[in-house]
DNA sequence: GTCCTTGAATTGGTAGGACAATTTGGTAAC
DNA sequence: GTTACCAAATTGTCCTACCAATTCAAGGAC
């Protein structure tokens, strides 16, 4: 918060307001007059904040209607691939395990405390917690921090970003999530058990079996999915069918 | 150049005129003032252009003092984190290892044959030539792809983007490809084997070596390059010396 | 019911002036 | 000759006030 121009100020203002909630994706937000009146600044600055969250994909402008707040999978869209979430785990799993290996020869002591408290913070929260997915984040970008390989530190926020930004990666994991965070503990507990000892092996075969466990949910999950679509649709069949019979 | 607002066509005028030479980077574009007047504008209109900008990252705007063009390399700095040649060759490493393992077994024959192409092209091209590094680019990026995981995709793309676009990287990759790219050829042939073979283990051993040696010559290299420094060093330091000398 | 007009609401753009940060050039002191 | 400092010129920042262009929905004509 320490921009130097107005208009960085109230942009960084508008989007908290946006990612406060205040302003759902696809909504309007106030006015150019009003947001200046209330934001104590001239329409002139409140373009300009407009502008560049324009410029950097957070709302769309619309002329003489009013600017709308981007949706979330339709917003950098153009910087992140559409993935599955299978795609994506089965990256996560060779990328993290090897990452693991990395960490657990260069990892420091304050990092391994880190890896500490998130264990602590996932036991102490909700299963499907907003706190328990903050926990599991900071987990997996600390491993790869702890790499001391600033380019693994990179890949791994961009795979992070897949995990919460594409909608249906985001909903898979959140269907399994709920059944099985009780497990994730005692795993993300054995790798850090493997980073603390500094056995790169060990680390890698935990951070494996994480991933494994993760993808066999996924594919029950997506079992599950694929026969609820098909009752679903010979449900609409049987609707489909008992008009027509009416009908007739 | 079909843009709605008036801010937005001034935009792609300046960038026009950056991208035509006429402002090297570094140098500082006209005032807000003499380019509203020169393209029939007003000064807000101009203001709103150079934010736009500023946000894309083409110039950056100083208070009081100008607007300047910003320098190619430092340019979506902002996107790309600053790696050594070491960090990101050490996360190729890792991560095309596992990606070749997982091609060999999923690699299809017109990806094969699009392999042996890009290695007859590295073949009969000149050993520091663009054609060999796209040859190069081609053949990394093609096995990323025959992973059959569109995340893989995705990640090596960024991994190449650094590989070119981090002017450090790209001198250290340079200097050691003018020695070695014979060598370059055969481990890609060998590559290409074990994924002809669909042999998934020898596939990541083959990338593995491929890269071990790339990060031996970058050592080799940065060896050398630190001696040259402390060359230049030792000459600068007799220069001032000589000038104090004769100053007394 | 459908189509068109109309007017309120909203963003887009202009003009010009006051202000703040920065650069620059000149002057004085050493 | 060099350095330090100060003031003017330059430049981006922000404001007010006004008008133009666009959108959208309500209400009337058919």
């Amino acid at each position: 918060m320490a921009e130097k121009r107005l208009y960085q100020k109230i942009a960084s203002q508008i989007l908290k307001m946006i990612e406060s909630g205040a302003y759902p994706p696809g909504t309007r937000l106030p006015g150019e007059r009003e947001l200046a009146e209330t934001l104590g600044v001239s329409r002139v600055v409140v373009r300009e904040a407009e502008i560049s969250l324009e410029a950097l994909g957070h709302v769309e402008i619309k002329v003489g209607s009013g600017v709308y707040v981007k949706r979330r999978d339709q917003q950098d869209h153009s910087r992140l691939p559409k993935v599955s979430a299978f795609e994506l785990t089965q990256t996560r799993l060779l990328f993290e395990s090897e990452s693991a290996a990395l960490a657990a020869t260069e990892i420091t002591p304050e990092q391994l405390a880190e890896l500490e408290r998130t264990i602590e913070r996932m036991e102490n929260s909700p299963q499907d917690s907003e706190e328990a997915d903050e926990a599991d984040r900071v987990f997996h970008l600390t491993i790869a921090k702890a790499s001391g390989n600033r380019a693994n530190y990179f890949i791994m926020e961009n795979l992070w970003r897949m995990r919460v930004e594409l909608p249906e990666v985001r909903e898979m994991y959140a269907a399994v999530c709920v059944e099985d965070s009780y497990k994730r503990v005692d795993e993300h507990a054995a790798i850090l058990n493997a980073l603390k000892e500094r056995n790169p092996d060990k680390a890698r075969k935990a951070m494996r079996a994480h991933f494994s466990r993760l993808i066999e949910n996924l594919l029950v999950a997506s079992e599950q999915h694929a026969i609820e679509e098909a009752r679903r649709r010979s449900h609409a069949n049987r609707e489909k069918y008992l008009k027509s019979a009416l009908a007739s």
